[in-house]
DNA sequence: CGAACCGTATTTTTT
DNA sequence: ATACGGTTCG
């Protein structure tokens, strides 16, 4: 057992109590992920088949890390048959079986966040409901926390607390929407994220055997960040446990930031009164971070109340202090960072890939990857808009969806009229009232539209039918041909290649070659399984059921191996990094605004920070801006509450930009704090200017589907519209200005677009290509 | 029915 | 700033 030596003595301990339920108290750092491995890997070495170990982790990548890791010590061949993913990817695979005990399709659909969403919202507008009280975010919020509280819709009518909240609220329907979506849900054969957890424990309540079949398969169980889990997933946890009692959870009170999503802090709390017999293992060192890191984390969670007692120490090097960068303006601060990494690389040589920029939320990402483009650092954002939701995916998509399962009705919604069938409105909105009136899909009402037509004209039946036709021709293709095979005929039948190569503009080629993509992954996907020994044909039901459950960072590509990371602090959960560079440090962006008004919510954006902090292996650098665009507006910040929560011994004297005023000021600024200008920020200093020129915004794109990229066009004034010159108008692509009439405001030109043929613009629309 | 146009809300975090 | 939904016009 060569790998029991490379542990602590606590480590050892955690790894080898295997029988019973443990609970593992692993602070940031403490070596958790190798006592995980190294636990799975030793029961292993005992001759506990795979299939009898149940391993819960938070995201696909680590349960894919880890089970690479235990490959390296078990082969990988055993460490494939473990069931070790997500609580939804291993909940779905069990749903998979059995769903048809509980009215649904095995092969049913799962609806993303934006299914969710649109459903919702077509509830309440078919209910007449006022979309301003009505807000789908609050409604599909409510429903979702009820879901993961295990409250059915029945439950939730009949709950005195809830009703009585929602019509405080004036939101008094809120019980009947979440009626009408579950059953509508149930219909179309489709679960959201909430409903496999929540369908799981309804299973396992509904269905003894079910449950004891897997409690007697699962001898073990081992769940990581347990301390971010929901109810839904405790009570899921505890029924399967409740026969071998073999339960091992891990997780650090401390790093709990998952509230919003229904995660209960006290279920890591409260483990030792649901398991009175366990045993408890506390990781507290750091083998991670520098002193100075932890030390520094610790001073600011200790202003937390709710904590687990617990000491986190370091014994590596002191380290540096945590730096503290003041930047003027938004733009100015990710130029620091950009420049700051630059220094690293090129005078520390340090890699790309061990630094990291984190923030609050989304919406910081965008000038950071300006700024590290203009200095030629290679990065990856995660997070964001992924992949698989931009629109011609998702299109896509959802035609696969469709041949899969006909009943999924969002996805029918979504493609039923993309490419243009003149199928509107009036017809869609015809069709959604039979079938709420039947209580079916409305793939059934259109298949019965001969017994009954609810009103529609022979031209609408015939359109309508016509694409019956179509996806009932490819249904069959998606069970009984490969993959990809099946993926390019839908693709090519369903006219999306003609669709896409219509449209010759930049964007339009983008969403060729995503779709490209996208058919290229179904072949990997293939590959893939063919390389790990499955005999089966894959089919794109197949592949689905394994997309729909992925993010964006689960796309690792190895190009991204030597790229600057740059994503939210709650991505970078988990993860490490030499070098840690949190952003955005002000009140009202970190802590959140949507947060102070609470105690526990302001300790959980502590407990964020806490996280940021102990993500940094040497140095921790923190920025904060002055001023900073928010909405489209320009407002001031001042540096967040966490820095002064530091513990002053730990942290550098701020370090202002020295960027000169001009280049990144948003107006006339006066320069006051000129203190301590370290070198590394001497010759960026004399930086006069960047290529960035202020560039004239007339008025926006309108229905553009996708950004334009900025490299390629740039808004000018219309009157500086001149004949011949190539122009980029909405979805059209690239035109040339033929003709040029009236003045001012009226001024119109005549555009000649290669996909599109010729139309009169007014000018202010228009948007010029550099050619 | 679809395109063009216009007004408003949006940004907290994710499986 | 922009994405989205609603309204109007052809």
């Amino acid at each position: 057992m060569q790998y029991l030596n490379e542990l602590s003595e606590v480590q050892h301990q955690a790894v080898t109590t295997t029988n019973g339920p443990s609970l593992i108290i692993a602070g940031a750092g403490s070596g958790k992920t190798r006592v995980l491995t190294y636990r799975v890997a030793h029961l292993l070495k005992q001759g506990i088949p795979p299939w009898n170990i149940l391993a819960l982790t938070f995201t696909n990548k680590a349960a894919k890390e880890m089970k690479e890791r235990i490959g390296a010590v078990v082969g990988d061949k055993t460490a494939k048959q473990l069931w070790m993913g997500t609580f939804h990817s291993m909940f779905m695979r069990i749903l998979r079986a059995e769903a048809d005990k509980l009215g649904f399709a095995n092969s049913f659909t799962i609806y993303d966040t934006a299914d969710s969403k649109s459903l919702t919202s077509s509830i309440i507008k078919e209910l007449k409901l006022d979309t301003q009280t009505y807000k789908t975010r609050d409604v599909l919020g409510r429903i979702s926390s009820a879901k993961n509280n295990l409250i059915t819709p029945k439950a939730y009518a009949a709950n005195a607390q809830l009703v009585s909240f929602d019509r405080q609220t004036r939101k008094p329907e809120i019980a009947k929407i979440y009626a009408i979506y579950s059953q509508r849900c149930l219909k179309a054969s489709a679960m959201d994220f909430d409903d496999l957890l929540m369908n799981t424990n309804i299973l396992f309540r509904d269905f003894p055997d079910v449950l004891a079949k897997y409690q007697e398969k699962f001898k073990y169980i081992l769940v990581d960040e347990y301390q971010d889990t929901n109810y839904s997933q405790y009570i899921i946890v505890k029924k399967l446990a409740a026969s071998h009692n073999n339960v091992c959870v891990v997780g650090d009170d401390a790093q709990s930031i998952y509230s919003f999503r229904g995660a209960k802090i006290e279920n890591i709390l409260n483990f030792r009164n649901d398991y009175p017999n366990h045993k408890v293992f506390k990781l507290e060192q750091n083998y991670r971070s520098t002193q100075t890191i932890v030390n520094a984390a610790n001073s600011v969670i200790a202003k937390n109340k709710r904590q687990l007692k617990k000491v986190s120490f370091s014994a590596n090097d002191v380290g540096e202090k945590i730096k503290v960068l003041k930047a003027y303006t938004d733009q100015e601060e990710s130029f620091m960072v950009a420049s700051v990494i630059s220094d690293l690389t090129l005078k520390n040589h340090v890699n790309y890939e061990d630094i990291a920029i984190l923030y609050r939320t989304n919406a910081q990402s965008r000038l950071f990857e300006e700024s590290l483009r203009k200095r030629n650092i290679p990065y990856r954002v995660y997070g964001s808009l992924s992949f698989y939701q931009r629109k011609e995916v998702k299109d896509t998509i959802a035609y696969f969806r469709l041949t899969v399962n006909p009943h999924d009705d969002e996805a029918l919604k979504r493609v039923i009229n993309f490419p243009k069938r003149g199928i509107g409105a009036t017809t869609m909105e015809r069709l959604q009232t039979a079938a709420n009136e039947k209580d079916q899909s409305i793939w059934v009402t259109i298949s019965k539209l001969g017994e009954h037509n609810p009103g529609l004209k022979p031209a609408a039946v015939s359109k309508v039918t016509s694409f019956y036709n179509l996806i009932n021709q490819m249904g069959p293709i998606a069970y009984t041909a490969e993959a990809y095979e099946a993926a390019q005929t839908i693709v090519m039948n369903a006219g999306l290649i003609r669709e896409f190569k219509a449209d010759s503009s930049i964007e339009g080629v983008t969403r060729l070659q995503n779709i490209e993509e996208l058919l290229n992954s179904i072949k990997e996907f293939s590959d893939t399984q063919k390389e790990e020994g499955v005999t089966e044909l894959t089919t794109l039901a197949d592949y689905l059921e394994n997309v729909s459950l992925l993010t964006d960072a689960d796309n690792h590509k190895p190009e991204d191996k030597k790229k600057v990371s740059v994503m939210t602090i709650h991505s970078a959960k988990g993860l490490e990094f030499d070098y840690v560079f949190v952003a955005g440090v002000e009140e009202d962006l970190f802590p959140s605004k949507m947060t102070t008004g609470s105690i526990e919510e302001l300790e959980e954006e502590r407990r964020l920070f806490y996280v940021a902090l102990t993500r940094a292996a040497k140095e921790a650098t923190i920025s904060h801006a002055q001023v900073r665009y928010k909405w489209g507006t320009l407002t001031s910040g001042i540096p967040s509450r966490f820095i002064a929560e530091i513990d002053p011994d730990f942290i550098d004297d701020e370090v202002d930009t020295g960027f000169k005023d001009a280049t990144f000021g948003y107006g006339t600024r006066s320069r006051n704090s000129m203190r301590s200008n370290p070198s590394t920020f001497r010759e960026t200093t004399k930086r006069k200017s960047t290529d960035s020129t202020p560039q004239q915004k007339l008025t926006r794109l309108d229905t553009a589907t996708s950004k334009p990229t900025s490299s390629n066009g740039t808004y000018v004034s219309p009157e500086d519209i001149e004949e011949n010159m190539l122009v980029l108008h909405d979805r059209f692509g690239p035109g040339k200005v033929t003709k040029i009439e009236g003045e001012g405001q009226n001024k119109k030109a005549t555009v000649e677009f290669r996909a599109a043929g010729t139309k009169s613009l007014l000018l202010k629309f228009a948007k010029l290509k550099l050619a």
